[in-house]
DNA sequence: CGTCGCGTTGATTTTGCTCAAGATGGGTGG
DNA sequence: CCACCCATCTTGAGCAAAATCAACGCGACG
């Protein structure tokens, strides 16, 4: 069961000590942003259930890409990535996973890519054949994984034109912006920005080599428009300057 | 009501002369690849009666990206694409729409973006809303939908790798390898390839310009991996070949 | 105290872009 | 039916943004 200190938690554990054996689901902190917060109390209580608490060290692969897809993941702590890789070793990442986001969204026979723990990071484990009994008949569930999906290829759908057609400087910006509405959305400050990942990761998540995110970074903190980068935080000094680029005025 | 010859639909149009009237979706040619196909006969006469046909031209535009997501469509002959826009003009395009393909499938307030006809096409279309009743009250529509954003989520997670990480000859052999595995899905002929965008489309599609496009196409051309582009049809010579430079070997 | 991973910065190279000029070919009007 | 026109495509030359190659700083950790 989750509830042991982690390094870097971006939020607390989803079970506090002492709750577990009731319903542990009922004190997650992210249940509202996750899957399950679609659900009643009484239908948390037999979801919860069928999940299994999951734990990770930083570095620790949960799924590998083309792997039968048998589980599926709601995120509770910490940050992962989600990523595939070319036979000569060139990486993108797909994404990353934050508290509160779902591992599985695409229903597949096998996961279309791998996630690895970016940071110590807890889950819960659902069996995918489980999780679709339910949404047959919970269909509440069912619309929120329908809608989380939705707004995943919405979201990617951006990614395409950051991808496809943005400078370096423009990809940080964006990058950066997104990271604070997220927090945002969470219910945690905007600023300064928690930046979990590795200049290696922001790359490859980019389209980008490690030493452009470096340049790039130090030229938007000599323009004034972050801080300095202490701790893994990012200060946003400019918000509307790095929005105006990011979104390429 | 569909049934008039179009210039160069990539199927026949969906309700032959003198269906009309019955249960036009019944001789739908692509039903069986389109969201109709997971409907039963009778669901699929109500469904039917819901949708509305529409015809486009070459050029014509069905959706603007921010605008109020009233309708969806699905696509009965014809070729579109879906893209975004830069202040400045560039353009993404994030995917083509072949027949069988549904325009709308991440549900949202706005469309994600805007989309316009390639070749003349034929659509049908319905309310957001409607679809919506359907869906809750037809377990097979929803998982059908439900499908079809699963398995659009995981290719554009190929589309990010292509972006991100491939080089200018990787990207459009992938490309035709994309186009030849779409039209055997389809039940057509995997070779030669029905190419009916420009190379301008190509080109937002790929993250690259027009040029390079064309000299890639020239390049492999001149490496004997690809024939002629005869009446926009290209014909592969060595599959293998461009498979092995498509995956990155 | 030395090592190792990570980040930063500099010098050089390369890929694909930009700018420019023809080629091609389908469509239109005389 | 032919001539012209305009879109689109192709090819070439030079350029620029980001990649690569390389060196070094810095903090964590043994």
């Amino acid at each position: 069961m989750a509830g042991n200190p982690q390094k870097t938690p971006a939020l607390k554990p989803s079970v506090p000590k002492g709750d577990a054996g009731e319903n542990p689901c009922a004190a997650c902190q992210v249940r509202e942003h996750a899957v399950c917060g679609a659900l009643t109390l009484p239908e948390l209580a037999s979801f919860g259930g069928a999940m299994k608490d999951i734990q990770l060290d930083a570095g620790d692969h949960l799924v590998d890409e083309g792997e039968v897809e048998q589980f599926v993941f709601s995120v509770t702590s910490g940050c992962l990535k989600s990523f595939k890789l070319m036979p000569d070793g060139r990486r993108q990442i797909i994404g990353f996973v934050f508290p509160g986001d779902f591992v599985g969204l695409a229903k597949s026979d096998a996961y279309p890519s791998s996630v690895e723990a970016i940071t110590p990071a807890t889950l819960c484990r659902m069996n995918r054949r489980e999780l679709d009994k339910m949404s047959d008949s919970i269909p509440n569930l069912d619309r929120r994984l329908h809608d989380m999906a939705s707004e995943a290829l919405a979201e990617v759908q951006g990614q395409l034109l950051l991808l496809g057609r943005k400078t370096a400087q423009e990809r940080v910006a964006t990058f950066l912006m997104m990271l604070s509405r997220r927090a945002t959305e969470r219910g945690m400050a905007p600023n300064p920005i928690d930046v979990p990942m590795s200049r290696d990761d922001i790359g490859d998540f980019l389209g980008l080599t490690t030493e452009t995110v470096s340049r790039t970074f130090s030229r938007l903190r000599k323009d004034g428009l972050i801080g300095g980068d202490k701790d893994r935080k990012i200060e946003i000094l400019d918000e509307e300057g790095l929005s105006d680029i990011a979104d390429g005025f």
